[in-house]
Formats: C-alpha cells, sequence, structure tokens
DNA sequence: GATGAATGAGAGTTCATTCAT
DNA sequence: GATGAATGAACTCTCATTCAT
C-alpha cells in the first residue's frame, strides 16, 4: 500500500493550512537521507557487502529514488566518499595552525587528527575498504582529483618555523610526519576490534581513547623536538 | 607465498618431470593451493567481493572442493585469516629480541613489523577488511582466542632493560608502544593506494618504501630513547 | 483448482480482451498463480523433488518472485499446505450437518470426504508427502495451530441424536470414526497408483469411483446402525 | 579407514585359525546394510529428499559401494521398495485364514493389517512417497509385476464360505473389503503425524493404538456380518 | 517526485556420480 | 572389495537494476 504522506520532514517552510505540517517530496533533504544510509551502510559492509535494500529502507526512500539521484550503487559510493573526502578536507582548511607557536601547531594537528578520527567514526572504515580496492573510485573522482592536500605545505612552514627558533629540529620530512600523525590516531580507530579481539581488552573505553590521544601526541612531539 | 607445489606430496615415487596442475588427488595440496587462491581474492576483494568460482580457478581446483574442504565461503575465509594470523605470530615468536640491547631490540622490531608488512602485501588487505566487519569472524575463531599475544610482554622487559641501563627512559606504556610500532609501517601499507591518488605520487616506490623504514624506526627511537 | 483469472485484478477498468500472461503487475494475482504452480509441484513431486525454476514458470512468472513474495522455497510449501487446509476447513464448516437426520448426516459426510478427494486430487499427495517429513512444516504454522476441528463436535452431536431416536448404537467414538470416515476415501485415492499397478488394474475409473463411492457409505452406515 | 572386523557376520563358515572371527569383506552383508539404511533414509525423506552420502554414512559402507551393488540412487530405491513388498507378501502368504471360522478369518486379517503396519514403520512412508510419485518405480519393477496378490482370493473364499453357513451377508465386493481393510489400519498409522498435530493431541500412543486396533476389527466386522 | 512489481544475470551451495589408487 | 578425492550439472537463492503507474 502506498503511504501516503511521511510524517516528519524536516524543513517547516511555509505552512500551507494542511494538517501536515510541511510537503513530502523534497528532492535535496532524501539526496542527504540517501547519503547518509548509504554511508552508514558502505562503511559497515563494504562496497560488495552493502545492500541497496537496505540503503533505501534506512533512508526512507524508496529504491527507485538511489537510482535516480545517483544512478549505480557505484556512484552512489563514490559520492558518500567524495562528501566524506571533501568534508574532511574542508575542516582542515579551517584549522588556523599558522598563528600557533610551532610545537603548539603541531600538537594541535595530531590533536585534530585523533578527534576526527573519534569524530567521523565511519571515515575510516570507507577508507579502509577503499583502500582494499586500491583506490579504485577515488583515482575515478573528478572533484577529489583536483582538491589538493595542502596540509603537507602547511606543516612544511611549521616545521620551518620552529627550527628558526629552534625548538624543532632540522631533517624532518614534512609528508612523512603527516603519514606519521595520521598513522598513530588511523590505526589506533581501524584496527581497533581485531587488536582489542587479539588482546582480549576494549581498546575503545572512554579511559583507553583518552591514554590513547595522549600517547599520540607524546610520540609525534618526541620526534619533532630539538635536542 | 603462495606455494607452487606442495613439498610433501603422497607419492613420492618416480619423479615426474610434470610442470603442474594435472589433476592432483593430493588432499593437502589441494587445500594449500585453495587457501593461496582464497588469501588473494579475499584479500583484492574482500569477503563479501570475493568470488568462489575465481577461488577455485585460481586454485585450480573445483568450486566442489572447496565446500569439501572447507564448508562454505565463510569457514574458508575464516581458515585465510586463521593461517595468516598463525604465520604472523609463529614469526614474532622467532625473533629472538632478549639477547639484544634495549635499543637494538626496538629498532629491530619495529624493522620487523615494516618488513613484515612489505614481504606479506596480502596481510594487511586481509586485516583491513575484517576490521571492517568489526572482526566478526576472528572472535569467532577457536584457533586464534588462545593464541597469546605474547609481544608486549617481551617488549615490557626490553623497557626496563632499558631503562636499568639508563638508555630508555621511564613511564612508557609497552602496549601502546607496540600499537605505534605497529601503525607506523601498517597505515603506510594500508593506506598506501588512497594516499598516492591524494598526494598524486606513488608513495610505494623501492625508494620511498627504504625512506619510510628508516623514517618508522626514527620516530619510534625518538620517543623511546632517554634524554 | 488452479484458477485461470484473479476475480479482483485491480484496474477494472476498460477490460481488455486479452487472453493472459502479458506481464501483470498484480501482487495479488502474481501470488495466486505462483501459490497454483506450486501446489501442483509439490504435491506431484514432493517438497524435496520440486523444482523452484518450474514453478516459476508454470506460474507465468519470475523466479524471482516467488522469493519476492513467499521468501523460501519451504515457506512457499508451507503457504500452500496452509491455503489447502484453510480451504478444506472453510468448506467443511459449510457443511450443514445438524439439521438432516443423524444417519442422513453421518452419509453425508462420508460423501463429502470422497467427494473432496476426488474434487481436489492435489491434496492428497500434499498431505502424503507432509506425513512422510512427520508434519515438521504443519507444525510450524501459526495459521493452522489455530485453527481448531470442530468437525469431530458436530459428530458427536450427530451420534448422541441418533442414540436418542435409536437409529444410531450407542459406544462409538467420534474422533475414531471420524478417522474411519477419512480413511475409507482417503487411503482409496492416495494409494490407487500402487494399488492399480499391484493389482493390474486402474482403479480410478470413472465406473470404478462410483461404486467405491457406494461402499464407504456402506461401511461407516454399517457400523453406525442400530441394530 | 576401512573397518577392520564385523562381529557378526552373517555366514560365520569354518572358522580360520585367525583372531578375526570373520573376513572384512562381505559382499552379502555390506548389500544388507546398504539396503537397511537406504530404507531409513528414504522413508523419512522420500526419494528426492534422500541423501546418497547419509545413506553411506548409516550403512557404515563406502558411497563407491552403493554404487557398485545398486547401480544408482534410484535403483537403490527401487531395491528398498522391491526387498519391502517382497517381505510384505512373503508375510501375507504364510497366514493360514483358510482353516478358521469365516469371521475368525475377517478378524484375523483385520488385525494383521493392523500389525504389519505397527511392527514395520517405515513401509508406510516408503509406500507414501512411491505414490505421490505415481508408483513410477513400482510399475518399472520386474520382479513385483510377477508377484500377484493372492490374498484377494482367500479374502473371496472366506466370504463365500461365510455366506454359505450364514455368518456373512452377500454382495460384498472382496477387492472393496480388502481396500476396506488396508484403510482402516494404513490410513491411522500413514497421517498420523498431520492429524496429531491437527488435533493437538498424540494419536500413537500405546493406549491409542490399542483402541484404534479393536475399532479397525469393529467396523469391518459390522460391515461384513450377516443381519 | 515517488512507488511496488518485475527481472536477468549470477552468486553460493548441493548432489549424484566417477576416478585413481 | 573398498576408499578418499574429484567433478559437472543443477539447484536455491540474491542482487542490482528497470518498468509501469
Amino acid at each position: 500500500m502506498p503511504l501516503t504522506a511521511s510524517p516528519k520532514s524536516k524543513k517547516g517552510g511555509p505552512t500551507k493550512g494542511k494538517t501536515r505540517l510541511e510537503p513530502v517530496r523534497d528532492a535535496e533533504r532524501t539526496q542527504q537521507m540517501i547519503l547518509n544510509a548509504a554511508e552508514v551502510e558502505f562503511a559497515n559492509k563494504g562496497l560488495a557487502g552493502a545492500r541497496v535494500d537496505v540503503i533505501a529502507d534506512q533512508a526512507g526512500a524508496n529504491k527507485r529514488m538511489l537510482y535516480y539521484y545517483f544512478g549505480s550503487k557505484e556512484d552512489l559510493y563514490l559520492a558518500v566518499l567524495e562528501r566524506a573526502y571533501i568534508a574532511m578536507r574542508q575542516t582542515e582548511r579551517e584549522l588556523n595552525l599558522t598563528h600557533l607557536k610551532p610545537l603548539e601547531a603541531i600538537q594541535r594537528l595530531v590533536e585534530f587528527k585523533f578527534d576526527y578520527c573519534q569524530a567521523h567514526p565511519l571515515m575510516i572504515p570507507l577508507l579502509a575498504g577503499e583502500n582494499v580496492l586500491g583506490a579504485k573510485y577515488l583515482k575515478r573522482s573528478r572533484k577529489l582529483r583536483d582538491m589538493n592536500l595542502s596540509l603537507v605545505e602547511v606543516i612544511r612552514k611549521v616545521l620551518d618555523a620552529g627550527m628558526e627558533e629552534g625548538t624543532i629540529r632540522p631533517g624532518i620530512d614534512p609528508l612523512h610526519l603527516y603519514l606519521s600523525m595520521s598513522a598513530e590516531s588511523y590505526f589506533y580507530f581501524s584496527n581497533a576490534t581485531t587488536l582489542s579481539a587479539t588482546f582480549g581488552r576494549n581498546l575503545l573505553s572512554e579511559a583507553e581513547q583518552q591514554i590513547r590521544r595522549k600517547h599520540c601526541v607524546d610520540v609525534i612531539l618526541a620526534y619533532v623536538r630539538a635536542n
């Protein structure tokens, strides 16, 4: 049976005299709902394991809409990937590191990496899945190809400033430093389940997360600090 | 890793000069062939994306044999996972770190982690896939539950010895050190494809790998070293 | 039993003169078609021997639809079983025995049993198959568990009335009488093929059926009649 | 692994001085074991539902042996069917009815039918399955085609004798009487599971069986008795 | 914009049967 | 006579996708 109207659409808009608060058909909102549901599904099951039906259901949408807006499962997957990357880059761009003291900037960046992983738990399985597939879809993306990663340049400037003032030792490759900063947080979150199983101990408890966050900072600072 | 021929084919008799792949009728060898093929397929496609037919073909075996020996696709996946873990643990156990000087032991361990990732390129996507699934299969494994990870204990002893002789600073958590040592190598290999795409630069070239290996050692040593 | 067209197709509109079998897009009707085809297939081959493809083909439907509507082969089998049982119970309920004279009521019931077997030739192999499986699926059915068999109660009343008026002898167990009434017809139809083979004679000819029908009545009446 | 010795091989023959009591390889015995296992499996699952592996396992034999001795699953099924029929006919032939008084002979026969069903619980599902298949295999059997059913002739003689002495009423068709005698017992056993489920009551309890046995006799005697 | 019905290709799995020893 | 390994065909079931409304 066709459901006659969705009871809770988000945007109130112009309140028509109807009992229903808003119009049922909202293209933008439907697309967001689908993307959200798809992100969860792809993150948890991977591209191949994800089910189009599940996504549609979870989105409270019809399967047909999914194809209408995104073309195919793979295209939807790519859209999810792009959205996640764009959001991350955007957040990175908003980081204002250059006005901090060099060591503080480094610490800030490490903490940012950690906090972002923590705040966006779907990002990691999403990336992991894409890596298993050899970045096949990422490479295909126009949007992402043009989105340069400026963070390494920022790091280079920070390192230079630190060397200038003598707080940061010379000879550090900013790219590999960036990788290490990412690695310390990412690996912890990405492999938490197998590691927890291996050690028979929940590594994702609140307390453990605090410990890990500090540890990440310590490792990186020990590496960059002069002396 | 895929062995080209079973070292203990039952009929030793007259060694035929045949290349391979006539129907073998050697249970042990057939199972190994299937495991090898499955490892490649699962690593590259994930559990859901892997195709049973492909595995059978690549193994030079009949699809039926796969079920004959392993029961189901999922069971085969678990068998692959178990074999990989067991092999890794076994290699770790053969590391003889305690007779080295503490800092050398740490360095040795970091290098070992890196080299193992490098030498077993299927291990990483395999683990990544299992992590995406929340270690679902790993948890289910009897074999792996009982296989304790003693490496952390070894690290603890090394750290203690280093503190004793004054070369290693106090206050280091051996577990988190282990995670960092793993992270520095693992992340590099696990995310190489997306990172390469992002930076528009092949991070897995021979030269880059040498650089990264040294970097990993530097980061960890900087963290543990006294002063 | 297989209805050639659904009586309540949704689009009543302009009655097209089409014969049948263009893709119908009528959920109710498709389900009925599948049930009808499945009934034939299950009755003739048993649950294990039945082929899902055959059912779909015969239903003029896609194999996928079968799973879409019924979930699995076993669930479809159960649905067929339930429908057959419900139809039978419904027909029984419409029998109006209590207003007949007791002996006539008995006769009427025996004839009904016979006629029902005759009119629903798929019912018997269906039941036979389910009995071979130990009523496994019947027991599992919610719908059937709650459907009480009131016929035995009706028989009890009829017997009481007959005893009252002296036409029926006392001491008759209504349940076992019901079983005997069923047995006389059911066995004849259920075992007709092996018996025909054994006796080298077609027991299902028109003439034989008339003879048997009368015989069933005679046996039961002889048993219940007073004197 | 080859079983080293069967503890109870039928043909003990000349006891050889060996420690093993008898030879391991016993064609006759293996065949019987296979037939026994097959009977159980076919009776419980039907021809299509039966599994060749299960039969071989239960027989303590190798699957290959099954094909060696019986050719195919279908041939094995037929062999089982033939053995069961032959045994039944043989037992019937050993019934010595003609020296009994007519009514006693009838009673004896009804009881025999009941007791045979009770004593050979596999017979009924076996027959039921074959009936579902339209006696396909039975018809194909050479052995059974030539095995005439003489029981009806015996019944005719008994009826004649009874009419002669006035204890049995005239006009009874011996074939249909035979069918009724069979029906009363067979239906009870064949449909016990669905009936028990329907009535929510175990119809196969020891007590119920006794009641039913007497009931069967009563029904048939009421039908044949003069007056 | 939205929906339920429908589909074809192909996935995992099972099975009776045969081969090599 | 007996066995474990191997096979191909076929089966049930799934999935992304499209059609008709």
